[in-house]
RNA sequence: ACCCCCUUAGCUCAGCCGGCAGAGCAACGGAUUCUUAAUCCGUGGGUCGCAGGUUCGAAUCCUGCAGGGGGUACCA
């Protein structure tokens, strides 16, 4: 871990924000960082930007010897506006439409309500990327009363509020507004109107399907809520948040956040927490390929079907937050991992790089890590490798891995670090590489290809050179020896190539001669090759 | 209308609380009798969008302008 002496001179942005949270917020026993999200759907990986941004800041706060609080808010108590595509028996769920997403029950029948369905999606994957907030359910919060006060506090300003959000309205707010919206005890849906407040803790509704009417209190029961434009600020009062950042959405004159910052002053007494603008996430190379379980939804699940924990991190640890980037499942899969063991060779002094350039990085590296840096530096095995490897042998990773030289001697954490990448290779050669990359390998079963006399003698001659003197070579020296058979035989080298290739894996391409046979031992190649030393 | 971001090599971008303009890819030259954007060695390439200002010194800070992109005002 790095010294707070050189945190001071880092320049990554959290850092830098972990900083300015210290210097506005002045001393204190702990800073708070709050995110937080509407579980009314599947939580995305662009929602995602804004839980590792938090988490990130705090641990910069925490790696500076700081008390951080990362709280993660889930607004549960949210209106259900309409059924999503993804969810089964839709027409069914058009009856609780209006309701708030905690009494909707769960659609797929595992989790007390829909609400509580999208947020244990998210909170069993954020420990695997060493995400672990302190989890706030504002429906509990409503419910038991806890933001009674808040509540209070908003009607009181009722007018002060209207003024403030009609300063960036084309219509203005009209006479009967109220800054809070009410479910009806009789039909749970907030299709209610607020008839009158009393001053003190008795909100008087009708409501509108049932043309009843109700008078409740606050203290009491949890039917109120605030409008979500005060409901945020409320929190940061009640909670005492020091930083939250958002999205470039909210961060517009007139838009959530700006109005945000007047009335937390103004009704609520709270100076805003230090904030930044975070940009949208996009995805690059998933057209078509595959129909995400949640709808064209990607998921954070989704991401790491492809990508190592540490190297999602990476990806946003890497990249300032208001810059738009694009999580790719293309081609691009390969350079991204190709990025992060660089960075992990340059912190652990493998590669050699100028001293700015290594602070960088090293810091990069360090956030990026789940839990903690390794003691040594990690074997690695190259994505573009891995996935020939798991091709060999039919996608048993154990068995890959073994493949590669020094991996006999381990830690288990290592060999964990290990199978997890080989699990992501294995999926993005299923499902996202190019036809140009995949191959099965011949078993050496199935009938043997048609080759001309010159062509049979050649492979017979590779298959007795890997067969009596494999041991002998390494990939540089085979390499020679297969050009030397094409010209004992009369062939052209491509020729023998492109024979070797469909024999192997059916196909005129495929990974390194040389280094691809010594790869699959003896044993595999004789099974394969065998046969033709018969065949007539 | 208002707010924000971007504009740096052919392309994608890094560098931005000031200190000799960088990387990857592409191009070009060479090597390699292989290959899954092939590998290795090497070379060239930029008025840092424009105009001012601050400074000993500006890609970096300030002001204005231009072009491009995004956002907000209704609901959460």
């Amino acid at each position: 871990m790095s010294s707070t002496a050189s945190l001071d001179n880092s320049t990554h942005w959290a850092d830098i924000n972990a900083a300015r949270i210290v210097r506005e917020r002045g001393p204190k026993e702990h800073y708070t960082c709050a995110s937080g999200i509407t579980p009314s759907g599947t939580i995305h990986i662009g929602n995602f930007r804004e839980i590792i941004s938090v988490e990130l800041v705090a641990r910069a706060l925490r790696d500076r010897g700081q008390n951080a609080r990362f709280i993660y808010s889930w607004d549960d108590y949210d209106v259900f506006r309409k059924v999503p595509r993804n969810v089964p028996n839709a027409g069914k769920f058009e009856a609780y439409l209006r309701w708030p997403i905690i009494l909707v029950p769960d659609p797929w029948e595992k989790e007390s309500s829909y609400a509580r369905a999208n947020e244990v999606e998210l909170e069993t994957v954020l420990p695997e990327l060493g995400v672990t907030p302190e989890y706030i359910y504002q429906a509990d919060q409503y419910r038991n009363s806890g933001y009674a006060e808040g509540i209070r506090t908003a009607l009181q300003h009722r007018e002060l509020i209207r003024a403030l959000l009609n300063e960036h309205r084309t219509q203005p707010l009209p006479p009967e507004w109220w800054p809070i919206s009410v479910f009806s005890s009789f039909t749970n849906k907030d299709t209610t109107v607020v008839l009158e407040w009393d001053g003190e803790w008795a909100v008087r509704y009708r409501c509108e399907e049932t043309d009843k009417e109700e008078t409740l209190d606050l203290r009491s029961t949890g039917l109120v809520k605030l409008l979500w434009r005060i409901d945020w600020q409320m929190r940061w009062k009640h909670e005492d948040v020091d930083f939250e950042p958002a999205g470039k959405e909210h961060h517009s004159a007139g838009g959530s956040f700006d109005t945000a910052r007047t009335v937390s002053q103004q009704v609520y007494g709270q100076t805003p927490p230090v904030t930044f603008k975070y940009d949208f996430i996009s995805i690059k190379g998933r057209g078509g390929k595959i129909s995400s379980s949640s709808g064209d939804v990607v998921s954070v699940r989704d991401v790491l079907e492809v990508y190592q924990p540490e190297i999602v991190r990476h990806l946003f640890v890497g990249t300032r937050p208001n810059a738009e980037f694009a999580i790719s499942f293309d081609l691009d899969v390969i350079k991204i991992y190709e990025d992060y063991d660089k960075c992990e060779r340059i912190y652990f002094g493998i590669e050699e790089v100028g001293e700015k350039r290594r602070a960088k990085e090293a810091r990069i590296y360090e956030l990026s890590q789940v839990h903690a840096v390794p003691e040594r530096a990690p074997l690695q095995i190259p994505f573009r490798h891995f996935c020939n490897l798991l091709q060999i042998t039919a996608g048993d990773i154990d068995r890959a891995v073994a493949l590669f030289p020094g991996t006999d001697s381990l830690s288990e954490e290592e060999l964990h670090r290990l199978r997890r990448r080989g699990s992501c290779a294995w999926n993005w050669i299923n499902r996202f590489a190019p036809d140009d990359f995949r191959f099965t390998l011949k078993t050496g079963a199935e009938p043997p290809i048609e080759l001309s006399d010159v062509q049979r003698v050649a492979v017979v001659a590779l298959a007795d050179e890997v067969r009596d003197r494999a041991a002998e070579h390494d990939e540089k020296s085979l390499a020679q020896a297969i050009y030397d058979i094409a010209a004992a035989n009369g062939i052209e080298p491509k020729e023998l190539f492109q024979i070797m290739y469909q024999v192997l894996v059916g196909k005129d391409q495929g990974p390194r001669l040389a280094g691809f046979l010594l790869t699959l031992g003896q044993s595999r190649v004789e099974e394969i090759l065998g046969p033709y030393r018969t065949q007539r």
